[in-house]
DNA sequence: TCGCTTTGTCAACACTCGTTGGCCTACACT
DNA sequence: AGTGTAGGCCAACGAGTGTTGACAAAGCGA
């Protein structure tokens, strides 16, 4: 019989497992890909660094699953078309404080190329085809993501990495009063207002 | 008399210690703080790494002096009221063309705490009271300069760093035709439409 | 000319990094 | 009992880092 073992990949304890991709993936949000060491994430999760190799055979491998995202956009063609500004100004805060997996992006994209590759696709793939779904035009839809991408992304800049204080001190309803408008046209407006 | 010769002669040394605070500042702009490191400034530069340091006592004193920045803001209230976001937008555009010193501060502001407080004393010190001067109401400038900042520097991590390509691949004009209206309501709309 | 400061080079130190291989322990199965 | 194996620890390697001190030219005032 063929009792050649078929098994795909030695069995390993999916629980450290689990453990050293969250110690991770705090370290990365925390200090970027650079200054977030392998014995600093080992030392996290009470492991030792030799074990980080076994279960992810390099740092880069583990940075390329602790960065993996879906953004689970919502359907905004559910949402009255006078308010999805405001709803993807909320959504996108809700992401933000619910996972750390942003934090990572933003702080190892700007100098990680494996980290930058990811947002790119991430706008491709995933922002820019739900707004085609919405406005049913896919030709402006890159802009519109770029445009609603950015503003996001410059708020949680100004918020969550460089603390800027009065971005802290603001509060949700503010930033979704300020922001949700801005939104609004990026992802409504037909075209440029060339005046 | 005071013999006192009040010019300092112009050393050979003046011209290499700016040479060497120049290629500091491109390396920063491209690697950031971890990457950049003294050997490969000093490479750019055709000096000896030990010559970096004699110039400027460590790293971290070099970085301090490459990332001195003034935001050279335009005075608002010589431009008509309806075009203050557009002119500010453009001269934004200029300030990130022009220099690739905003280049450092975003690349490593986000890992490094002493560029995080370089652009949190930017906001507060440049922007903040040229807002001030704008609208004569002290009270809420922090927020508008907060909010103009997030677009700002949300639009540049994604046409300069991420290069995300349709950020790359839009005009001078359509930047400014977009986001020229978000910060004429950022900085000229009165209060949060509460809605 | 001699001396002294400046400008630069070279080699090395002490340290941290990612990564590797050897060894130990626990335990399931026969 | 013995054996195999997976999970884990330890010490070390090689490379790269910021930084330092000794030493060689080069300029310049006397």
């Amino acid at each position: 019989m063929d009792q050649r073992t078929p098994l795909p990949k030695p069995r390993r304890s999916d629980a450290t497992r689990a453990t050293i991709l969250q110690a991770a993936r705090q370290r990365f949000a925390m200090d970027g890909y650079e200054r977030a060491t392998i014995r600093a994430i080992a030392a996290d999760a009470r492991i030792d660094p030799a074990m980080v190799m076994r279960y992810f055979e390099s740092k880069e491998k583990l940075f390329s699953l602790a960065v993996e995202f879906d953004l689970r956009l919502p359907d905004l063609t559910a949402v009255p078309r006078d308010q999805v500004g405001a709803a993807m100004v909320g959504h996108f805060l809700d992401m933000w404080e619910a996972d750390d997996t942003l934090q990572v992006l933003l702080r190892t994209g700007v100098t990680n190329d494996a980290a930058a590759e990811r947002m790119r696709s991430i706008f491709a793939a995933q922002l820019a085809p739900m707004i085609v779904e919405f406005t049913g035009e896919p030709a402006l839809a890159p802009n519109r993501a770029v445009l609603v991408g950015s503003q996001v992304l410059g708020m949680a800049l100004c918020r969550y990495i460089l603390k800027l204080p009065p971005a802290v001190a603001m509060s949700r309803e503010e930033i979704v009063g300020w922001l949700g408008p801005t939104l609004q046209r990026y992802l409504t407006e037909k075209a440029l207002s060339s005046r």
